[in-house]
DNA sequence: CATTCATATGAATATCTGTTCATATGATAG
DNA sequence: CTATCATATGAACAGATATTCATATGAATG
């Protein structure tokens, strides 16, 4: 590191969010990082579902929806009602939605 | 998996996006899913940088900076410029800036 | 052309993450 | 209260991922 830039660095330096806010940021877009996660956050964008009809829309484990499903709800993507033995889950907000169409419009993009 | 939801399921399925693209989507959402990676996009935000500014600004190996800017440009995420000895990186376009902004605002109204 | 600077890259390692399996919880019906 | 259905959860395992270390490449300079 001979070179110098320090003019950059402060600037930069100064215009950069917390160590906190970058972590919580990534960790925010992790939780899309996942083709599962992302499938069941897709297939709720159309209409609250119970955990049984994820797992067979997705063809998969009831327990590895139930997994994701938890990772979801504990990052408030998701909020979820109860109904007899059924459990529905839903999407939380449309910031989720407004996330997800970021990164679609991103793909279309990319794909001209 | 007793209960009925074929209906729902129908209409779900119709609507998806098929498993291409919505691999893709979270290919690209993982990319934001690092803290080095987001802060290093944070930073290009800014300005262009050269590899060695970035690791000074981050307090890491110059090393671990370049694979991850190696995933970067993979991504068509980053571009870069050659100068002499010197790389400089910078931001491909700004459907990044778009879709971090889109997860910050998310942050912003988790915190209200 | 040998040296130095800036960056890139391959292999190894440690950590993290997602799924599976077994089992627990919690609700309803009989 | 027992059986069954829907879901949740803990532990274990396998695969993915980020960093480090050593080394390679590639450009400029004397």
């Amino acid at each position: 590191m001979k070179h110098d830039h320090e003019g950059i660095l402060k600037r930069v330096r100064y215009d950069l969010p917390t160590d906190e806010v970058l972590t919580d940021l990534s960790s925010l877009f992790k939780l899309f990082g996942d083709t599962t996660r992302t499938k069941i956050l897709f297939s709720l964008f159309e209409s609250e579902m119970c955990v049984c009809a994820i797992a067979e829309l997705m063809g998969m484990t009831q327990s590895a929806i139930s997994h994701q499903l938890k990772v979801l709800k504990d990052a408030n993507l998701v909020g979820f009602r109860r109904e007899g033995k059924t459990v529905y889950y839903f999407l939380a907000d449309d910031h989720v939605c407004k996330i997800i169409i970021s990164g679609f419009e991103h793909l279309l993009e990319e794909r001209k």
